[in-house]
DNA sequence: CAATGAAATGAATATATACTCATTAAAATA
DNA sequence: TATTTTAATGAGTATATATTCATTTCATTG
């Protein structure tokens, strides 16, 4: 191992929090670089970026890059859990808010939509990298997906309990109905180039969800 | 132009049926191009897939999937038409087999299923074409987005019609509902290398887009 | 203010691969 | 069969870009 391989590690396993040692400037330029990588991916897409796009759009070299970064991969990868980890974190605590299950239901898919709303480049890297068969932040995706799908869960098995919601569901179905429409009501609002209102959407939604499309003649 | 680029536009505008002189040789090789291409796609991903890998898999040189395709990217766009459009074309004819609004609905997600279970390679492709933002088939996409959308609506409008649909519905968000869940289901499917049965899904969907998860308590 | 070590640079490198085109093979035609 | 036309080949070219690393700049410390 050479001298600056050694600095390289040092660096990286430093800024993944391994060591608590962390001066302002390192974490800044870090920061910086991934920020401008979630925006170059989101517009561009991930193959047609470039390292000099990323480098630029930051306001470093290059080769400043492979100091925070192991490969290309390797920043998208960071990037897509470093933006996604902490919303999806904060999704519970929304939840929890909420005292019915419909109550926690919308509270979900409000904050959902504000938070992509307000983050398109996030919303776009989002959205490709969860319709993809091989990809680049596959265990990232798969944890939090299925910390979504746990959530939802248990919104569903507490309106099971309130009585509010039927107990004779196929939960898994439920779970996909839920992501999904979400999901696409995202997707459109990104093809449309995103200019009506998102969060609007959030109660009718959920209405839909809990009264279905069926008349009751 | 010189002769060469004679014989490939003329073979090109041939084989895109423009004229009607067609040997089935030439129409074999460029639909076993295709079919490569599809397969090589759904693998490995656009980017990450070559030219070579195609011509191998379809047992032709690199050279001669120039004489069929303009580029890369076309190859992409003429698959992703080949294989999706004559798919979506047969959606109006299920959904016609069906009396009730109800019944249609199920015969085309049930259709939509089990096509898209028959065809993964198709399904993956379409997946991510479908979630990109800077898509290839651009047109081709919202061409067949509409035309799912019109079926979904016309199902809907005879539903209320008919009384067994609500008529305080907001359309557009019912047909993202609709698709965002079919094609999460199918997602799920995919990324769970899917070897459960798609098409019993159909069912089940269905009765939960009309009565909603919520209970009548 | 040296002197040392950490951080940043960006030109050079290495590699990959989309696409071309001179050549060959096959098919059609006379 | 000879000739012309069409089709196919694949080695070679051109280009793009991820990554490296010798050099420079900056920061720290005694």
């Amino acid at each position: 191992m050479n001298e600056h391989s050694f600095i390289r590690l040092n660096l990286i396993s430093r800024l993944k929090g391994e060591t608590t040692i962390n001066t302002n400037k390192k974490n800044n330029k870090y920061k910086r670089i991934l920020e401008s990588a979630v925006r170059v991916f989101a517009k561009y897409g991930f193959y047609q970026s470039t390292i000099s796009q990323i480098a630029k759009e930051a306001g470093v070299a290059d080769g400043t890059i492979y100091l925070y970064f192991k490969n290309k991969d390797d920043i998208l990868v960071q990037s897509f859990s470093y933006k996604i980890k902490q919303v999806f974190e904060r999704f519970k605590k929304e939840v929890e808010r909420g005292q019915t299950a419909k109550d926690k239901l919308i509270n979900l898919i409000r904050h959902h939509l504000k938070v992509f709303q307000g983050d398109r480049d996030m919303a776009v890297i989002y959205q490709t990298e969860t319709h993809q068969s091989k990809r680049l932040a596959e265990d990232q995706i798969k944890e939090m997906s299925k910390m979504y799908l746990d959530i939802i869960s248990e919104i569903v098995e507490q309106g099971q309990q309130e009585g509010s919601i039927r107990k004779d569901l196929y939960m898994g179905l439920v779970k996909r109905i839920i992501i999904g429409s979400v999901d696409e009501v995202i997707n459109t609002w990104l093809h449309s180039d995103g200019k009506y209102d998102l969060v609007s959407m959030a109660d009718p939604l959920v209405e839909l969800f809990i009264q279905g499309i069926g008349s009751n003649e």
